[in-house]
DNA sequence: CTAAAACCCCCGGTTTTCGGGGGTATCACA
DNA sequence: TGTGATACCCCCGAAAACCGGGGGTTTTAG
């Protein structure tokens, strides 16, 4: 199957189900055994949205284990937009006496029957302008050395592959809201935030360490000044204190490090 | 050239000058007459940054004319993730007198010589896991039966092209911008910083704005104990205060969000 | 001109933070 | 089967941050 034909295939789909067994029936055409999407934007959350065609033994040690806390691949999503194969993660070195939980996460994995995966990161934007991210693993069960050769080869496809099912599913989930698994409707409506010059010098100092009457001498104003800022700030960034302040500007790439 | 060539011919690019040129090359080959990338997440900023290879007049005139507020391409960007030319965008009916000013953009394009345009969104996070949404339009002056040909052969090739092209700008501006990390003191590798699974779990409840007492209720501890997992973390990371721990916490792909 | 927003300063009561100090539980290895 | 390293759990008190207001001047945009 082209890649051309696999786009049009994902595009037919009319239904959730429909559009699982397309991708089943794709990736397999490529050698996986199978496949697992998963919202990896919302670490907060114990179990957050998936679905694939994964074994059942696998999902289940998954869930028992709380590998979403500590599954490599997932933080790495994260931060990053090109796929990546599972043997090209770094993993922590054993930190005394205990297994970091990652190595358990891998070591699992492999216990499961899969030798590699390749993970396709993808972040989107649903009709309200709300941010996602996903993660998409395909399971490798066969030759590792073929494992390579088909990268080499079919990456870039599989990446397409991805963006235009993660696509096709917003499409039919906002098409049918009823039974819509709640990650791929539209969250909030993205907020455009905006500070001002003061606005950002303080939150950016504060990420930096410093207290607000460090703030106050750096920027020859008075510390009751540098709250008032603060507190400013932290309204319109609807944070519920500094350290939420901080971390959603950075998240919001409002301030650079 | 070929998909795989071009993108080769990317990832060798070393600097971002180098960057345009290789891919005014490539959207050549296709028949475009040049390319402009913008930034496209902040509707709040009044120039925001770009970078291309498109004619200085036209540069001009969309400055003059604050077009980034106006730009039907760059909205409907925010909102999706697939490619589409200008031809499919709905443009405002004029009310009375006055055209829209989404029209008058699309007037003052025509008369520039430009007679359509592929416009490529692509929504990506840095290594701080920020957000960030990106518009990509290629210029077309020849005629538009040829670029609507051209789309239906090359579309995919052109979206996964520019998938990789920002990730390599990207790498190289933070290669670049690499010398003034205020937050991350050199001794600060993050390698050498390990935090337990407690630490870290406090440490991103923090992050989310949970105060002391909503993490020792989530996690099911005491209070004092999240405080003494938050003072261990903040001595390994050796940050002078909650908010300097989260900062560097996130800088160093401990913690997300 | 006018309204909105940025920028600057202040108070008082409450909560959180962060320097210390304890302790027990678990695990790999000898 | 102990031993040592580490994760995990709890407490105190002085200092700081938070949060709800209250002022005011200057700059910007319609």
């Amino acid at each position: 199957m082209g890649l051309e034909d696999a786009i049009s295939a994902i595009e037919a789909s009319d239904s959730i189900d429909e559009l699982r067994s397309s991708l089943h029936r794709i990736v397999q055409d490529y050698g996986f055994s199978g496949f697992t999407f998963i919202d990896a934007g919302r670490p907060e959350l114990d179990v957050p949205y998936y679905t694939g065609t994964h074994p059942p033994a696998w999902e289940r040690a998954y869930l028992q284990y709380d590998f979403v806390h500590s599954d490599p691949a997932l933080a790495r999503v994260r931060r990053t937009n090109k796929p990546f194969h599972w043997g090209s993660l770094k993993l922590p070195e054993r930190q005394g006496h205990k297994r970091p939980p990652e190595v358990k996460m891998m070591d699992a994995a492999r216990d499961h029957g899969f030798r590699e995966g390749l993970v396709v990161p993808f972040h989107y934007r649903d009709r309200l302008g709300a941010v996602h991210s996903s993660s998409t693993v395909f399971f490798w069960e066969d030759d590792p050395r073929a494992f390579d050769k088909l990268l080499i080869c079919h990456r870039h496809e599989l990446h397409l592959l991805m963006i235009y099912w993660v696509q096709r599913a917003m499409d039919i989930v906002s098409r049918d809201q009823r039974n819509a698994p709640t990650i791929l409707k539209p969250a909030d409506a993205a907020e455009t935030i905006k500070l001002t010059g003061r606005e950002k010098e303080v939150m950016a100092w504060a990420a930096r360490g410093k207290t607000v009457a460090d703030t106050a001498q750096i920027l020859g104003i008075s510390p009751e000044t540098v709250e008032g800022f603060i507190k400013q700030a932290l309204r319109k960034l609807n944070a519920s204190n500094k350290t939420h302040g901080v971390a959603k500007s950075i998240a919001l790439g409002i301030i650079d490090l």
